[in-house]
DNA sequence: ACCAATGATTGCTA
DNA sequence: TAGCAATCATTGGT
């Protein structure tokens, strides 16, 4: 149905297509006929349905010696839906240079980051026999960091900042039990979200509760 | 492979 | 709704 529609309109005008002008060929097959566009328009199409069985006939079907061979590989979504499928037949080789063979756009980095991390989590996971933990995972992407094809090189932190640690171990020692007004407000100083505040000295509370415990624990033990 | 530190989440209680 | 205990997930170190 799709690639019906997609038919119809390369059927009916060179009008929208914004290649370079190709002479009509004699060419009897309707797909020789589909611009670049139009092909890129029914991979994302395709994509977003999620049929991969029908995505993959749909590349495999294009004529190796298409007019606009060249400038199909331009198109992300052409490129997108190559990985997908490459992805989905199990060939990650394949995966990894396609992801590797260009720049991509911000819009797509989510999308084919999945696709290299999956990737690599069922290599991993078949060379070693067993699911993968939570560790086994990061490590895996430790190992096989995403390219910058694919991710604009900026890293979200794990931990908070020195100077926003101490900043709170301040406050903290004047008052374990910060009113929401007082949240609001160390929140501002830190640039953190209230609710990252509130975190904060739920556990830093229940971390100290915990050391005191053990303290107990010991001195119990040792009179 | 195991451990420690730390931020986030969950389920229960008052 | 806030606090709590338990737990998870990420990260780094050995």
């Amino acid at each position: 149905m799709v690639l019906g529609l997609a038919a119809n309109v390369s059927a009916s005008g060179g009008t929208v297509n914004p290649g370079p002008v190709i002479p009509t060929p004699l060419l009897a097959l309707p797909t020789l006929s589909f611009s670049s566009a139009q092909v890129a328009a029914v991979c994302e199409t395709l994509e977003e349905s999620g049929d991969m069985e029908r995505l993959g006939r749909f590349l495999w079907s294009l004529p190796v010696a298409h007019p606009n061979l060249q400038d199909l590989g331009k198109y992300e979504a052409v490129l997108r839906a190559r990985a997908l499928v490459a992805f989905h037949m199990g060939n990650f080789r394949e995966l990894y240079a396609l992801i590797e063979s260009q720049r991509f756009s911000k819009a797509s980095h989510a999308r084919l980051q999945a696709l290299w991390l999956e990737a690599h989590y069922q290599e991993a996971e078949r060379l070693r026999g067993r699911p993968l933990g939570p560790v086994d995972k990061y490590r895996v992407r430790k190992k096989f960091p995403f390219p910058r094809t694919i991710w604009d090189g900026e890293q979200k932190t794990h931990c908070f900042k020195e100077r926003t640690r101490s900043l709170l171990r301040e406050w903290y020692l004047q008052d374990p039990y910060p009113n929401p007004s007082k949240k609001r407000e160390l929140a501002q100083a830190t640039g953190l979200t209230p609710t990252q505040v509130g975190n904060w000295f739920k556990n830093r509370r229940q971390r100290d509760r915990a050391a005191a415990a053990k303290n107990r624990e010991i001195k119990k033990v040792s009179i």
